[in-house]
DNA sequence: GTTAGGTACTTTGCAAAACATAGTACCTAA
DNA sequence: TTAGGTACTATGTTTTGCAAAGTACCTAAC
């Protein structure tokens, strides 16, 4: 138990709201997702988000539509279904409830002697 | 993927911090730390507790000691180590900082038309 | 005293999800 | 035509919570 994997541990559950947050500003290929969740301190790896966005495009979350690049191969450009808004916005939500319920704990004070 | 499962999914990597928080207020014992987090609407079952506890015991984060009991066996009381509340104030510092980076991405809104 | 029921803790098997890493395929350019 | 970069895919492992069954102890009813 290391701290330095505590933000990784706190963030499982949290990614498909952060994936989701992200593609709601418009659509977007996973090298652009992974740039913007590790600017925000949000480490994620490659193998991580790919079979992340393939689950929520099997459950009809995301849609996605192959573009041509200039340097490389083609992209999957993802995008937000209207289930996918849906979704998303009930997930916002559950984090903010989910956030009040663990800052309503304790926060850390020396046990009392 | 069901909005009923999220908060179940974003309790996960959080639960230590959570059961942490609760010893930080003093002793206590298994039924007593699971029911202040169902209190707080942080549901998680008996089993996944016990082994939680385990572990952190093992890490060197909680000590026990056993106390009997009027109405049953006799129950494992745990608190804090200095490094169980050393690890607590780390976790602190980190679960602000993860609140401010998934609050710092874009909140829902309807994606660009 | 022996049995029934409740409480407390343990054990085992399973499933979901992230990680690590390797692999395939496409494209550009030397 | 080959080397290197980019994009996506596949595989195996680990972690961690859940589910459910099991063990043990204590009280109380009979």
């Amino acid at each position: 138990m290391k701290v330095s994997n505590a933000r990784a541990q706190m963030r499982k559950g949290v990614l498909e709201l952060c994936v989701l947050r992200v593609l709601s500003k418009g659509e977007a290929y996973a090298s652009d997702v992974l740039a913007t969740l590790q600017d925000a301190d949000l480490i994620v790896v490659e193998g991580t988000l790919y079979a992340l966005l393939t689950r929520m495009k099997n459950a009809g979350l995301l849609a996605y539509r192959w573009e041509e690049s200039k340097s490389g191969p083609p992209r999957k450009y993802y995008e937000l279904t209207p289930a996918g808004a849906e979704f998303l916005s009930a997930l916002d939500a559950e984090w903010t409830r989910f956030v009040r319920a663990v800052d309503a704990l304790p926060s850390f004070e020396a046990p009392e002697s």
